[in-house]
DNA sequence: ATCTTTATGACATTTTCATGACATTTCTTG
DNA sequence: CAAGAAATGTCATGAAAATGTCATAAAGAT
C-alpha cells in the first residue's frame, strides 16, 4: 500500500484530503507545519508528499528545496493558491513533481497522484531488465515481445512478469512465495501450485525440450531459477 | 529563438510590449484584433501568445476557448483590466496559463513569460512526433491531417491525440491509464473502456483489416502499442 | 437545428487464469 | 535399497477477466 504524507496547516483541507486518500486506500500521514513534515519525511519515507506552499515554521518552498538538496527523490505535489504563487513555484525550479492550485477538484488531485506514482513506479522498475536474451530466445519487456529463433512467442502478462523477476535475479533461486508476491501482488492469494503451472507453460514455450528444462530449472523444495548462460 | 505573438488593440501598449520583448531577443508577431490573431496562431505557431481580454472582432475569451477546443496547446498569457475581469477570467477556466492585470510592470511580465516558457519546455511530453508514417498511412499532427493511400481520413481530435502518444512511444506498450492521462487530461474521468472504443474506431479507419489489426496491437492485460515497421 | 464527436453500456467473444486429479520425480528414512 | 511421503510435472476444465463490437444517448460544434 502506498504511503502519502500531507503537509498542510489548514485543518479543513487536511482533514478532507486525508479522508479522501484513505478512502482510496492509501496510508496517510499528516503534518501541520514544515518542521514536523520534514521529520516525517525522514522517518517514515512516504511514497509521495502533498505539500502546501504556505506553512508555519518552514515554508513549502524551503522544505522542498531542502529535501531536494539532500538528494531525496520522493515525489512532491505542491498545493498553491492561484495566480502569482503558481509561477513562483515552477519558476524557482524547486523540484516539485506537479502542482495543483487551490481550490482544487478532488478527483483531479487523485488523478495526478496516481499519475505521479505510476511514473515513479516505472522508473523504479528500472532495476528490472528491459531486455532478456539467452540461447535463441529474446524478450523485450517494454514492448511485451518475445521470440524464439525467429518465431514469435505468445506470452501472457503473468508469464512476462515471472520471467522478468527470474531474469532480474538470474542464476539465483526464487521461491514460489516471492514470485507470488512480486508478480501477483499482495492482494491475491493463489496457491503455490499455480506458480508451478505457469512455469510449466513457460517451459513448453521456450525450452528446446520442455520435459528436460535447461533454462527454467526446478530447485526441489526451494523454487525456480533461470539460467542465462548454458 | 522563441516566437511570441501579441494580440492587443491598444497600440501604445502593443508597441511598448513589442519593443521590450524584442530587446529581450524574442521574435515578436503582432495582431490588433481577434481574427487576425487567430490566423497568426494557425500560421506562425508562436511559442507563446500574449492575449488582451477585450478585442475587436473576437474577444480574448472567445479566442482562447476556440484555440483550446481545437487542441492547440500553445501557452497563453492573458492581459486583463483590474477588478472584475480578473475574477471572470479565473472563474471561467478558459485554459489560459497565466494572467497579468493592467497596468502591469514590464519586469514582472517578462518574468512570467520566462516562467511559462520554462514550464512548457519541461512538460512537453518528451518530443511528440510531428509526422507519422507507416504502410500507406501518413499523419501530420501539426496540420491535423491524415491520409491512407490517397484517401483522406477524417480523424477526430482524440484520435489524433491517441495516435500521437502511441507514435511517440512506437513499439512500446502504452497502458489505458497513460492514454487517459495524456490525451484526456486530469480533469476528465472516462472509463478505460472508452479508450478501447476509440482504438476500435481508429482501427476501422487505418487498418487494412480492422478485425485483424497489424498496426494497433492489443497487449492483453496491459494496453496497446503501435507497430510502425511491419 | 443538424451534424459530428464522444462516452457509456449491453452483449459476444477471446484470453487468461486458477484449480484439482493424477502421474512422476525426488527426498527421506528405515 | 525400498517404500512412503512430499514435491513437482502434466493435463483438462470451468470461471473470471479482458477485449471486441455495436447501438444509443449525451455533449459539442457548425
Amino acid at each position: 500500500m502506498k504511503r502519502i504524507l500531507i503537509i498542510e496547516d489548514d485543518l479543513a483541507i487536511l482533514r478532507g484530503l486525508k479522508d479522501n486518500l484513505e478512502y482510496e486506500s492509501y496510508e496517510v500521514l499528516t503534518a501541520t507545519d514544515g518542521e514536523q513534515g520534514y521529520c516525517l519525511i525522514q522517518e517514515k519515507k512516504p511514497d509521495l508528499v502533498i505539500l502546501d506552499l504556505m506553512l508555519p515554521k518552514m515554508s513549502g518552498t524551503e522544505l522542498c528545496r531542502k529535501v531536494r538538496k539532500e538528494g531525496v527523490a520522493i515525489p512532491i505535489l505542491m498545493l498553491t493558491a492561484r495566480g502569482e504563487e503558481m509561477d513562483r513555484v515552477m519558476g524557482l525550479d524547486l523540484g516539485a513533481d506537479d502542482y495543483v492550485s487551490k481550490p482544487f477538484s478532488v478527483p483531479e488531485l487523485l488523478a495526478r497522484i496516481r499519475a505521479i506514482l505510476r511514473r515513479v513506479q516505472k522508473t523504479k522498475t528500472g532495476d528490472l531488465p528491459i531486455d532478456l536474451q539467452f540461447g535463441d530466445v529474446s524478450i523485450d519487456f517494454k514492448c511485451f515481445e518475445a521470440k524464439k529463433g525467429n518465431k514469435v512467442l505468445d506470452l501472457s502478462r503473468k508469464e512476462f512478469g515471472i520471467l522478468r523477476l527470474l531474469a532480474a535475479r538470474a542464476g539465483e533461486v526464487v521461491t514460489r512465495d516471492e514470485l507470488l508476491d512480486e508478480v501477483w501482488g499482495y492482494d491475491q492469494y493463489p496457491t503455490t501450485r499455480t506458480v508451478d503451472n505457469h512455469i510449466a507453460l513457460i517451459r513448453t514455450k521456450l525450452e528446446d525440450d520442455p520435459s528436460k528444462p535447461c533454462r527454467l530449472i526446478t530447485v526441489h523444495g526451494v523454487g525456480y531459477k533461470l539460467i542465462l548462460d548454458a
